[in-house]
DNA sequence: AATCGTGTTTCATATTATGAAATAATTGTA
DNA sequence: TACAATTATTTCATAATATGAAACACGATT
């Protein structure tokens, strides 16, 4: 059995002797936004799992909370303790705890949300948003992800990955909106700029009317381990407050940056 | 090998041959608030697992981001991949999603923090929460976890689980505070009052100066699923105005449950 | 230099994960 | 109502995969 179908599929060949949990990941991470809900069989299907493995797996994850079942459909879905991690994960984020106060500060001088945003793949993570109107909460979409070249977050993160050779873009640039750059040879143009400049900007590039400002996040390794933004609507984000915003959003990333080791220089 | 330690020591057989998942996950679990990074060998210790073995399970969620490692430290902590899960679980809640509009209006009407929170062991998990002044964003708390025997939602929850025969108390009752209820006989009593009013109270159990008032929240097949409750400093929740806002989040929690199909009757 | 405490790698072993096939449950269709 | 057709479970022989003891490497601290 196990006809060896292709072990090599996956590019992370990881740990040796691990293969249940990677697929046992595998299957959590096929739960997005779009598709919260899944059938036993089109699930083992999208992960490449046969059904039965899948459904093991899916019966030790739900044992543990980490999958529900709905009652009604018998469909599966993350379950209650994903939660209950996902929140434990976010508040013991070391790099949230750092900028966080910038973060909440930079939002009340602008009056605009600011985002703390990493790349995962081709996609930024939204790590913390503090919104400028409720400084104390967190924005609703933490944890969503986005695609990296349609965001002044990604875009910095893009540019100041592949600052040494050739910048890792991914392969399929999803067009958002007109504006979003989904050509190679302009958008490694984009990075160029961005690193001379050191901070990026989006204009109708994720999403009609809406305009964000991003700088990056160094550690002491002086990787760019993250990006901040100032987003909004481009009603209140004028072209002519833009040097003003620029310029705080920078400061306030130089500022998480050096509160992370990072020495300019 | 592998003589047999105890695979009867834990409680939950779930479904043989997942091993190694439940083992991953016992490892996630580990992490918490009051401790978010971990070292390899005493985190071995804590989850009784050999120390290779742990390594092996750490080093596949590391490679899938759901665990990443200080590097200074070389400690492990809880990864960003963790958090996208967690936002994609709590997005996808539908128990949150008809909760929410209702907790929105709740809060805003009695200008107090809301919540949404489930049972999970004797806990209470904060699935969703709207504060009053910031009713667009959710708390820092949500997936944080609280004894459910020293909270309102809790005391509901437990209340209505063993609402058939006997309640299943907590083991340990830990005390909080000076009003904490830690005598099981009188917690099974206050059980009945809260079973026979429909709601419950809790002043000073879970904190010094905390109010809160809960109301369950029922499904179609007509068990406790979740609770409702609205908190705040009992400065401003004081007796007097409690029958009002007990009326207020009784209402509201009517209104889930409605519309998650209960029919009273 | 030496000892202790970490984390990491190796490797023989058989326990444990595996998947084909059979069965049960559910749904749609004649 | 019976009959397909689809999906979810269970069973079970098989060996691939997870396992853990032991050896190793590395960095502290003494």
């Amino acid at each position: 059995m196990l006809h060896l179908q292709d072990a090599e599929l996956h590019t992370n060949e990881a740990y040796p002797g691990t293969q249940a949990v990677a697929r046992a990941i595998a299957l959590l991470k096929a739960f997005s936004d779009a598709q919260p809900e899944w059938g036993l069989r089109e699930l083992a299907q999208a992960t490449a799992l046969n059904k039965t493995t899948a459904f093991r797996l899916l019966s030790a994850l739900e044992a543990e909370g980490l999958v529900m079942r709905n009652p009604l459909s018998g469909g599966y879905r993350l379950g209650v303790e994903m939660v209950a991690m996902g929140g434990t994960a976010m508040r013991s984020n070391p790099l949230r705890a750092v900028s966080r106060p910038n973060l909440e500060t930079l939002a009340q001088t602008v009056d605009e949300a600011s985002t703390l945003e990493v790349l995962v793949g081709s996609q930024v993570l939204i790590v913390d948003e503090v919104s400028s109107r409720h400084p104390m909460g967190m924005s609703q979409d933490v944890g969503s992800r986005l695609p990296a070249h349609a965001t002044a977050t990604g875009k910095v993160l893009l540019a100041y990955a592949g600052e040494g050779g050739s910048a890792p873009l991914p392969s399929s640039l999803v067009r958002m909106t007109e504006k979003t750059i989904v050509d190679p040879v302009i958008l490694a143009l984009e990075f160029e700029q961005i690193r001379q400049r050191g901070y990026a900007v989006a204009v109708d590039e994720l999403e009609l009317g809406f305009v964000a400002i991003a700088a990056p996040v160094f550690d002491r390794e002086r990787v760019a381990v993250a990006a901040i933004s100032i987003g909004g609507p481009g009603l209140r984000l004028t072209a002519d407050r833009l040097p003003e915003v620029t310029g705080l959003v920078q400061m306030t990333a130089r500022q998480i940056s050096r509160q992370l080791g990072y020495w300019p220089g």
